[in-house]
DNA sequence: TTAAGTGTTACAAATATTGTTACAGTTAAT
DNA sequence: ATTAACTGTAACAATATTTGTAACACTTAA
């Protein structure tokens, strides 16, 4: 589910959304975040991908806000960056367990349903409405 | 949120569930789950406290379900066993970044009431409900 | 009295995450 | 055209987290 790339990805992208035309590169924005530039260029590449964001190479380059910040939510940065629910968690069982032959398919199937939940919540904080409700802190 | 124990604690209490008068160790519930007897018994040692299981020690002993599961739902396994949301993964942002201040609090509150209605989703779940719905497949 | 359990702690091993180094490619400025 | 400041990416090192192990006190049934 959610894991720090989601922290990461989301913060630096809300950096980038405060300011239109800002063009923050990675090493700035890891002062500010306390991570290494190549893992913030990796999360970003997932974002630019997606069209969230561009970046600019070369001396005076960086990264700069690409999308409708209206229209990108956390949900849309929760597809980019999240983990697979429970897949290399969940515990196979043994054959003579009558119950784990199926407790991985239903498992899978309630928390499929339970994730999407969480994400229909996500989808309602667009990246602008995260940063109004910061003002109004 | 969802971690290994909340997978590896239902499919412990699933297997109880099943059968109202089985009393299993943790060495038999080991071999089917593929998990060290330390582990299951530290997991299982919340369902104790939390009054969904007994144990008896001693020769013969082992764990034994002793809760009504029709009531006992997914939330409450989820309850026992997740990780705080974010808490150690959110990144803390220096006093210069005007976002980070606020960052923090709002993802908290939006990430919370997201996870609210996960856990809305999975106390529909009683563990006999989950039990049927391995029947029916 | 012994064998088979739980409960718990301290520690080891394995795994996953994060950071680091290195370097090729791009761009702006001189 | 050269240089300095960037991104993009891969391979590897360090660290943190998770899981397994060993040890042992305590409990119980036979």
């Amino acid at each position: 589910m959610i894991n720090s790339d989601f922290a990461l990805g989301l913060h630096s992208i809300l950096l980038l959304a405060a300011d239109k035309d800002a063009c923050l590169t990675s090493s700035t924005l890891s002062s500010m975040l306390k991570v290494h530039p190549v893992r913030i260029r990796k999360v970003l590449s997932k974002m630019k991908n997606a069209g969230y964001i561009e970046s600019k190479e070369g001396a005076g380059g960086g990264f700069f806000i690409s999308c409708n910040i209206e229209k990108v939510t956390l949900k849309d940065i929760y597809t980019l960056t999240h983990d697979d629910l429970m897949k290399a968690k969940c515990h196979s069982c043994c054959p003579s367990c009558k119950i784990g032959v199926n407790i991985e398919k239903v498992l899978d199937i309630i928390l499929s349903d339970a994730d999407e939940k969480f994400q229909d919540y996500l989808e309602d904080y667009s990246l602008q409405k995260v940063l109004d409700k910061m003002q109004q802190m």
